[in-house]
DNA sequence: GAGTGGTCTAGACCACTCC
DNA sequence: GAGTGGTCTAGACCACTCG
């Protein structure tokens, strides 16, 4: 007794500091500012380096910092909007198109993906790799998985035959899309692709095409979630409320 | 010299013991089922409890495990999908509707979605608060932002209030609307809403409602990255390829 | 009260960037 | 080589759930 505790239930020390530091990121830096590094920091605060890491680490998911090892922690700019509406991620030849092919190879689709090309999943399918480029910043990798029954013969190989898949696509109807968005971490070859460490959290684009009910193509889509903001433009309109 | 190192980018303990649980997960644990505590499964890998929890973090990050204090570590069932779609998420009135309204206010709205509002949002507006519950779990909260003229007089309070503002968006034509994801972590309040820790990771899905060129809604969902997969189902058609 | 995950510490060393 | 963030350790204590 005695103890006037203030909250009943205390906040964790790095929530609290998260919570400060964001306060001071408003008031006190601009973006692309450097801030005091990880051991003064901590030193200044009062607390171990590993506190002040994980409440780092929180500003860094937001979006509000961007921590690069041998240079420094910065201020992020706010998150850039990138537009993954269908036809607007265009897979080719759009005009200030931002995807780059990679590659191409023809092999069976994983697991996950051939569940959802159903019985065209079961074979080899053509697999095209692309990293999609934003400010000149990689924001996200691509894996375009296309059923060879809706390309046909395709004999070029590697980079040329990505592009010869893509021509192959061309153009084509699609009835309807299904997409979803779901929290992952990079694997490492997609963490180098996008210039970040393994493990850093991404957000997943996964898209059925659908022509006359068969899932004829699915992409899975990689991209960075601490510098993207992902927006669905122009969806259509509707009633308000539904009901 | 003479040390043959295999990896010539030797990969950190935690993302190799990442990689080892969840193969191991995949073979010889089934959904639901308690994993041994982290003191056990520290010392069973030869590492420090501390790196073993970043190993765990990464595979709860990815949905594959659920900790609860107190309890213990389990294996997750997969996301489960939840329908974004617009009048899906329907605002009320449908059937099975899954959105529980908790109250509503008349105030002034933060400056992010005052931006989004536009001319609109330097006044007060209704603040309706929602949470959305799947399968008996809760999934996410939602604030929905609605410019007073639009709704006209609502002289009821609270609660009552919500209903009544959803009442009379029920039905009103929306030309389009614009909607983003991003990464966000849960604030305390949201955090408890959602029966997580402040801090957890989660979905942000902010939506513009438009008529006739002007937002009239704004709502701000926030969604448990941890168990859910978004899903924007039956976009409209279209070239499959632009360009 | 026993057992679990969550927080925090103090220190060490490593990988990387830049001068 | 100096300075940064990234990894890892060994230990302590706290908050929570459950029998």
């Amino acid at each position: 007794m005695g103890t006037t505790q203030v909250e009943a239930v205390p906040e964790p020390k790095y929530w609290h500091l998260r919570t400060v530091l964001s306060e001071a990121l408003d008031s006190e830096f601009a973006v692309g500012q450097i801030l005091p590094n990880e051991r003064e920091l901590a030193a200044r605060y009062g607390v171990a380096r590993a506190t002040l890491r994980q409440a780092l680490e929180q500003l860094e998911l937001e979006g509000r910092l961007q921590r690069r090892r041998g240079v420094g922690t910065t201020v992020a700019p706010p998150r850039m909007g990138v537009d993954v509406a269908p036809g607007a991620d265009a897979w080719a030849g759009r005009s200030g198109d931002a995807w780059r092919t990679e590659g191409c190879t023809l092999t069976a689709p994983p697991a996950a993906v051939a569940a959802l090309l159903g019985e065209h999943g079961s074979g080899p399918c053509h697999t095209v790799r692309r990293v999609r480029t934003e400010h000149g910043q990689p924001v996200a990798t691509e894996i375009l998985y296309v059923t060879p029954a809706l390309t046909g013969e395709l004999p070029e190989e590697g980079a040329e035959r990505g592009a010869a898949v893509l021509a192959a696509l061309h153009g084509r109807q699609v009835e309807r899309s299904e997409r979803s968005v779901e929290l992952g971490s990079a694997r490492a070859d997609d963490a180098r692709r996008l210039d970040r460490l393994p493990g850093a959290p991404v957000l997943v684009v996964t898209t059925r095409y659908l022509v006359r009910g068969a899932t004829v193509a699915v992409t899975v889509a990689t991209y960075r979630a601490d510098t993207c903001r992902l927006v669905f433009g122009d969806l259509p309109g509707g009633e308000l409320l539904a009901g």
